[in-house]
DNA sequence: CCAAGAAGTTGAACACGTTCAACACTGACT
DNA sequence: AGTCAGTGTTGAACGTGTTCAACTTCTTGG
């Protein structure tokens, strides 16, 4: 899930080694889907990618590990579909809902058990956290659409918020997805409403910085986080 | 955790059982703080405990509910902690800060491993985490609280914010929590600097909706949440 | 073409959470 | 005292994720 990671495992040295990993997260995958994360064991995956236990786990370090790819293939087909958004719309409600509505209509078909994933993820020592130093990189990304979303939109803001913004964008997502792996409602219609909601709000607050008191306070958020970082 | 419910284990029948029970949890407290909960075995807690295994497991479903133990007690620390300070103070700022601050006082010792708690919790069809039926007593219990938090306080709100305002306090707890299980900071002070810049923000915004263009926003924040829930 | 190291493969073995059938104790009613 | 149901206890056994030492195959430089 974009969001979530998509860990650096050492890359592999040869092609082969390559396309043997993408036989077992296919494999995997195939069987996650089927029966669920628990009920998928590691035996059960390496036959299915034809080969034995041992091997599985030289390409892959951990169960978890597996899911990595899973983030990975996500990822990289939410930047594709987020590209086209991207390039349409001007407005910040569209570009940005866009972004989120794009990812859930992508997660949909794993909803079932993404919950399993989130809670690994959900684990601050597990490299597929996404505050772990392993998922920094995708982070960086995530946030950079986030900037991108931005940047080409219509919204003005504040100097003393504008650093912040694409950041705060990012968590809002996280937000999102959160919500979306406890949203038990028929395709995910609730999350769904959550982004026609709160997306709006958001503008309107945003564009409510022209009062000065409203400014002050963004001005006051915006010290809030970067203090918190680092 | 307060907020991360206390599950309702079924009620022990008899005297001893009660106590049994309360044994098996102080061992398992005891292993846990010294090596954490990942290296703290089931044989181990029965052993310490001076039992077998299949008694620990008599009194326990699994090693995950001997976690409720932990959630109880802190709960009720946290319940006698917070009526000093509802009874003391009479700003929002104060009563809520405090409410926060104390909970992150009476956590500190279980940072260390509240981690992998944490990670439990997050998985939402496990009956720890704070959004499953099971713990829907804590969850008002802890809504209760917040309730109390502004019943008490000089803050006044809009009508059409005040019904939801206590849950929106407690998600905002939730939110508190989900930091600190990530905050790495010494004596978590990253996590209390957020709570004492994070509550003046929600002081001055919900004072704020004294303007127009504000309080239509605040009305629109209440019929979403209330849109979402159910 | 050969040797040697790197890369890949294997199934047995381990530790752990969990289950279970069998057994033991307790206490209340006849 | 005897029976019976409820309560408690036990360790062996199972399935799972993970590790590992031994083995095979591939690649590369001479």
């Amino acid at each position: 899930m974009t969001t979530l990671a998509a860990v650096p495992t050492p890359a592999p040295r040869t092609a082969k080694a390559e396309a043997t990993r993408a036989t077992i997260v296919a494999a995997a995958m195939r069987l996650f889907r089927e029966g669920g994360y628990d009920a998928t064991t590691m035996r059960a995956v390496a036959d299915e990618a034809g080969m034995s236990l041992g091997s599985a786990y030289y390409y892959f370090a951990s169960k978890e590990h597996l899911v990595q790819g899973f983030y990975d293939q996500l990822s990289a087909e939410h930047e594709a579909a987020v590209a086209e958004v991207l390039a349409a719309e001007t407005g910040f409600v569209e570009r940005y809902s866009g972004v989120l509505l794009r990812w859930i209509d992508l997660a949909a078909p794993y909803h079932e058990f993404a919950a399993t994933f989130f809670k690994n993820a959900a684990d601050p020592r597990s490299p597929l956290s996404p505050f772990s130093p392993e998922s920094q990189a995708a982070r960086e990304t995530s946030v950079g659409i986030q900037r991108e979303v931005l940047a080409g939109s219509d919204l003005k803001l504040p100097a003393a918020l504008r650093e912040e913004m694409p950041e705060l964008l990012w968590l809002l997502q996280m937000g999102v997805v959160l919500f979306w792996v406890y949203d038990s409602s028929e395709d995910q219609q609730r999350t769904r409403a959550l982004v026609r909601g709160v997306v709006p709000l958001v503008d309107r607050l945003a564009r409510l910085t022209r009062l000065p008191v409203v400014r002050g306070i963004a001005g006051d958020i915006a010290t809030l986080v970067r203090s918190l970082r680092g």
